[in-house]
DNA sequence: ATGGCCGATGACCGTCGGTCATTTAATGAA
DNA sequence: TTCATTAAATGACCGACGGTCATCGGCCAT
């Protein structure tokens, strides 16, 4: 079984009890962070299928048996890297939320933090591709997908709240703001997993930046959403 | 080694030897059409990490021995399995080009075309993702990739052609057709794979229907495409 | 001091991708 | 028809890997 099943602190329990349960919980937390830290490490290195669970217990001083008491499976340890990719960016996503421009702008700037974050982790979206198959799913428990999809969905509600905004304001058209934060998250992520596919997008034929092409996609996007002006006209050209 | 490494008909061959030769040929063709079917089977159903060569082997009648005389590895065979894929969905997409239609139509059309390929193939484009997995890739010949490689641009090569005569007949901003059927092809793709992660898109939170949100994106990209003009005010109501 | 409990251990197991010595079959010259 | 030659097919076998479990050892309440 896993570690710690029973682990209730409180009820009847003597001060004492109290204070070793507590410091046995911290002391799993850690050990779970190990393990986690070890797996980042030999998992963003050589990819899920060529990395062993020997490699990432001996990465973190501990038997591979010891691994088993805390992530069910190689395929489980794989999903909470995915799980602890979406909180980060989450986090970064949130700085946002703060500024105060205009809806548009802060379209333009969530981009920038998602390129950003892509470039400084850009292992966490190759980690995305592998949660897709089916039979890695079978071999994570519900819950933890569970906890993938509520990250995702934090994520996607910086989008929805900026949209609403842009409806609200009146800049952009009367779209559900939700379908639409679906489909723009959907897009960046869509092309930056497609691009990570390097033999596709930095081979001499369709050598493309993917900054541009986000920003292009952006700006495609913005002109179905804004509501037409004058003033528009010709923000496209950034796609040449 | 392979099998028929040497085979080059002609030259110094009596009749026949030239016979014989495309006979074999014809044979090896045959053997290797065999061993695919049988891999797009149990890959389709099992996916590619619970699949087991042996079991390849028995749906093929052949022994696993013969399997690596056509194919170097599991992956590759996972990997031809994509080429086929995408050669067919090239063929979709060809039936597009005689059709006398507007650009803007035409891109309705392709849309038309892919969403309908991915009802009835929907297993292809799973397999989409594992290739772009570098560990994967290190056991795939490069010539397969290049060949993956190939069958995408001349699907691209629909998408370009279309913005290009959207661009010729005055209806599309001036854009870089090249990098605009990327963007296009991208997305479409990014869509697509991304919502077959369904714990994401089809619990009860997120329900969205696919061909709506394709839909949805086309309409956005269009805005930004067209030149403005006023009947094209409020076509974005569809993402709604 | 000590008995009991629980997390840690690593030898061990079954399975799987891949190999290669051997078998089998086809070919064409005698 | 026979037989030597060649190449494809075979499947027993190998090493490696994910995962298990009987055993160990240290900590804690008594």
């Amino acid at each position: 079984m896993t570690v710690g099943h029973l682990m209730n602190i409180g009820g009847q329990m003597s001060q004492t009890q109290k204070r070793t349960a507590l410091r046995k919980g911290r002391e799993q937390a850690q050990r779970k962070g190990d393990i986690l830290r070890s797996a980042r490490e030999v998992f963003f290195k050589k990819g899920f299928l060529s990395t062993t669970m020997d490699e990432i217990a001996r990465g973190c001083d501990l038997a591979k048996g010891t691994i088993y008491l805390y992530f069910k499976s190689k395929e489980e340890l794989y999903i909470s890297l995915m799980v602890e990719g979406l909180g980060l960016l989450r986090d970064d996503l949130n700085t946002i939320g703060v500024l105060d421009l205009q809806a548009d702008q802060l379209l333009g700037e969530i981009l920038g933090v998602y390129f950003a974050f892509y470039q400084k982790n850009p292992q966490y979206f190759r980690i995305m591709f592998l949660s897709s198959q089916p039979d890695v799913r079978e071999r994570v428990r519900d819950e933890l997908m569970q906890e993938c999809l509520g990250r995702a969905v934090e994520c996607m509600q910086v989008l929805n709240e900026i949209i609403e905004k842009g409806t609200r304001s009146g800049i952009f058209r009367k779209v559900d703001s939700w379908s639409c934060a679906i489909i723009v998250w959907t897009t960046i992520n869509g092309i930056i997993t497609q691009y990570e596919q390097d033999p596709f997008y930095r081979c001499e034929i369709l050598k493309v930046n993917l900054e541009e092409m986000l920003r292009a996609a952006l700006e495609l996007a913005l002109g179905g959403l804004l509501i037409n002006n004058p003033s528009e006209q010709g923000k496209a050209k950034s796609a040449s």
